[in-house]
DNA sequence: CTTAAATGATAGTATTACTATTATATTAGC
DNA sequence: GCTAATATAATAGTAATACTATCATTTAAG
């Protein structure tokens, strides 16, 4: 059984936690905690705690809780691009890499036993809850520059490109695949909390379809 | 000069900020700190001090932060509302008032001199940069039935019924008009923070033109 | 002129987001 | 097996935040 490493950049922590028996324990029980309680309620000693260590510990690892939300959106979409790169192998026409990237983004994940400290499934309803906190502050700038959203970008790019082979002449490829996505998050979320914002019934059909659709009609070549 | 009142449900107040010369203060400095140092920076504290009144004034109107966010997202939303009809006077075809309606989402706001204690341009700033942390949190079932998001809610409901003058067809108008408000919103911070995330110079024209022709695409029959 | 309501002044509490210090345990190199 | 470095634990402390409470004063309404 090979073992799967997703690189994050150095910038998103400060001790890596994915070196140390401590650093998995502190992703593994933020990540619970973050999905029971929410970001906001979450502190590092509460975290610290519910792993029997302490709070010192915890900022060894990470600087505040900010750069550790950081650091688990981008480990996701790290993930997703690995997920969709094994996918790609075996589909040849864009449209079908497109169909299944959106699928991928809002289909519920299954555990991968070679990572056994992240639950992808609980990572992805984090990311789907709490996404935009990460770049809705004052400090975008500068940790755009860190790399924060590293991972966000190249998703956007890498969708980008197989959409310009659909229309090499389309002209907001990014802007659209930044749409969806975070579209294919906030209707997740819709359908949950704020229905009156969706038409989809629970379940990841209807989103799937509102968006692949979306993507396909707006990519076409008006003829 | 007739004066116009934008109304906010009683849920998103303690005391009527608008009723009061004190809570007039209190929403136009709310708004000016919001976009000088951004939510999180903002404590009643600090607005108390600007406006040379005390913190415990400043929760006679508002029980929290996040209330105080949530009343100023809806007055905004009920601003456009107003917008929307005014311009909807004059425009026959639905796919017009779509094409008004985006352009108003997206284009900087003039100050209405009938309402001297709100900075719509300002608090349009505030929309774009703050806007999903009113329902990204914990309490967003509770406050969803207080009517936090009720503002959001009409609007969407509104360009969703003139979608279906175009296309009765269509199966996902409201996902739609969610999508395409709040990628009004997140494309213009894109621009400005994370232009990797966007295919649009700055300047509002690209923003319109991309969200227009995905929307007249996406809703257009397949014949 | 009286009373109620709004505001100001001040104080206090629990929690948070850290920083610092020292002690102890573990590990790695010699 | 000893030493030195490193990781972690234990504990304490600070400044800021998000409130709540109390009481005095001003203002406005009948």
């Amino acid at each position: 059984m090979n073992v799967l490493n997703i690189t994050v950049s150095n910038k998103l922590y400060h001790k890596n936690p994915e070196e140390t028996d401590l650093g998995k324990r502190i992703l593994s029980k933020s990540i619970e905690l973050m999905e029971q309680m929410g970001y906001e309620q979450v502190t590092f000693k509460k975290i610290a705690t519910a792993i029997e260590s302490t709070e010192a510990s915890v900022y060894r690892y990470f600087q505040n809780k900010h750069q550790l939300l950081a650091y688990l959106i981008n480990w996701y979409w790290g993930w997703l691009e690995v997920k969709l790169a094994q996918e790609f192998i075996v589909l040849n026409s864009p449209e079908n890499k497109l169909k299944r990237a959106i699928q991928l983004l809002v289909s519920p994940m299954d555990q991968d036993a070679r990572i056994p400290h992240i639950n992808e499934a609980t990572l992805q309803r984090i990311v789907v809850a709490e996404y935009p906190k990460i770049y809705l502050t004052k400090e975008v700038d500068v940790e755009n520059k860190e790399g924060y959203f590293h991972g966000y970008n190249r998703i956007c790019d890498i969708l980008s490109l197989i959409a310009l082979q659909i229309n090499p002449a389309y002209r907001f490829p990014h802007s659209l695949f930044s749409t969806i996505i975070s579209a294919a998050q906030s209707q997740q979320f819709f359908v949950k909390h704020l229905p009156r914002l969706s038409d989809a019934k629970s379940g990841c059909e209807d989103i799937i379809d509102f968006l692949t659709e979306l993507t396909l009609k707006t990519i076409k070549t008006d003829e």
